[in-house]
DNA sequence: CATGAATGAGGATTCATTCAT
DNA sequence: AATGAATGAATCCTCATTCAT
């Protein structure tokens, strides 16, 4: 009965957030803002209605942490992956891979409900135009370039290439989230000749 | 004096119904059934609330009707395009062109929303469940095998090529109906390069 | 085409306005005043909706209408088997029977809407207040004292006796409109004895 | 600071159930199913709009369960009326008594509504097909039969008698429900007399 | 006189959020 | 911190009534 020392009050805070944050995101990416209703998010993290609203003010606020989250998530997965050692064709192909893997295609998914989505707060909407399409084109450019300059990239205006392949891996993403079979995400090597010389 | 007669009621009847479901279409497909609000149906077809459950019973109805318009309308695209004239390859680029156009785009994302949302009448998942991918891939192999042929669709099990091609196509869709900023549709010299030999 | 006269157009009024009427009470007398749809008695009538509102200004003044009937009706039924040669039993016997056969139950029925429903329009209220269980016993009184007399009716209070007779007729015209196999009118001569010496 | 227990909880649940039930209960005998609305209930429980919801999952809902505890309550009634002592007659007497009372009436009231609304429910129906009027007679018959020996109640099919009388007093008990000045609920010396010797 | 398409106010239901414990 | 009962605004849907023909 002792009480908590306030070390393990914050660990348990932290810990309740990330849960939470965590059945959001699974919940979100896969039915958007509507379609998710908060009692979806309770089930999935296995604790009551009220709890939630300790921890965040709304469904909102709820979202808009997520979408932040996921914005700085993919602009991190950025760096990371053309900061790799290696020919800018493999950098390329394991952002890919990353992309559409299990852990990473949530963040795509919401990022792309953001942009849908009706119920979208106007403050995620924000956050949203600040990342346009055209900053990811910014940071991946060099790497392009460097693809084609070695004859590993298909030629062209990069920024053209770029914009239509993230658009084709996002759209992968989204609908792979559906069962197997109706959709079938393609394996990389096929989704890496749509800019391969 | 005399009431309308009988040939004039139909037209009129004809007329008001398509209206709806060309209303209906444009909100479905891009906001889901959860996301559709009625008023939003009402307002874009530009009549009252109660005439659409003069023609639908319900906002399901009305969702189930377009869903099955989307499949009959999708295997007919397919017996279109595979019955016309020219090489495999063409008969590939001209559905690829067809799918992604503003006409056939509704459509796809409607399939799409259909088997996303969660609102979805068990009707309309029966339907789908009905025409899985791989009937689809059914209808397209033999055309895909011509082009393997004649060298020009990439070599690898058709039935792969096509499920992934479909779900690109339809994932490109989807989040194509978002603004020019965020996701840019790539252009079809692209999207035919991942099943190009 | 050549129009009709105005004897036949009071004619045609004439008829439809009773078959509107009859269609009506049918709808009414089992279903109440919020459980009759207009569409139920534009079907039963076999007529168009708008059609209804030439002749009746709303459900309300129908209801009211065929409540004022009813009452009518009701008086006319007394007055007539009162007036009848014959034992004062007999009389009343002959206006049992009347009570709870096809043809007079759903004037009865009508009146037990209209006292109960919910939906009922104040005029009916009215009229029917005009017109209470004690009037109907001011009439049936004589009947009564003549059969207490002669011996053939119970003896007590007439009122009490008219009162909870009416009642008890009133109870059995209702729920006896519903299926045979939940309710069965008992037989004349089990009601007479509820009356009887 | 620490939640409800789960026995307080439980007994918040059920006395908010049986609260609502009760006040359905007054609402549906007097008005029937489409004639109450929720906001009727709503208002005679004096709770939220919402909260209904919670306990029960619909307007049916609710009905179809007030329906079962009718069928049984009506079931227990006369096992518990037929297993009292005394003689034949004094059982039914009893029986009869605590039928048109006013803790009993409503009872009735509910199964006569269920039977004669239409927006009752299909299980609701099924119910009430499953207990029709020939249960109870099966039920009742020995105890006439009895007073028919003992020379108390009137000879002649017992059947017909029993169907008969539980159609009276269930009639008795609908329309006693309005008010003194139109309908008067007979004592039950002139109820049993229909049924005496 | 007659029709049925069209309207909109009112009622059923859902669900984000609050609050007593 | 945690619970889940309770609230009410927003949404779907029904149906009496109107109106162009």
């Amino acid at each position: 009965m002792a009480p908590l020392n306030e070390e393990q009050l914050i660990q348990i805070r932290d810990e309740r957030r990330e849960q939470i944050l965590a059945a959001a995101l699974r919940v979100f990416s896969r039915r958007g803002v509507v379609g998710t209703k908060m009692s979806m998010i309770v089930k999935e993290a296995g604790i009551s209605h009220g709890l939630v609203y300790h921890y965040f003010k709304s469904k909102e606020e709820l979202f808009v942490t997520l979408v932040k989250g996921a914005i700085d998530g993919a602009q991190e997965a950025l760096s990371f992956f053309t900061s790799l050692p290696g020919t800018a064709y493999d950098k390329i192909r394991r952002f890919v891979e990353e992309m559409i893997d299990e852990k990473g295609a949530p963040y795509f998914r919401l990022i792309y409900q953001a942009r849908t989505s009706d119920g979208v707060p106007e403050e995620a909407k924000r956050l949203l135009d600040q990342y346009t399409l055209d900053d990811y084109i910014e940071v991946l450019k060099p790497l392009f370039e460097e693809g084609q300059r070695d004859g590993t990239i298909a030629p062209g205006d990069p920024g053209e290439l770029i914009a239509g392949f993230l658009t084709v891996l996002t759209g992968v993403t989204v609908v792979g989230s559906v069962d197997e079979r109706q959709f079938r995400i393609p394996n990389i090597e096929m989704l890496m000749k749509m800019i391969s010389k």
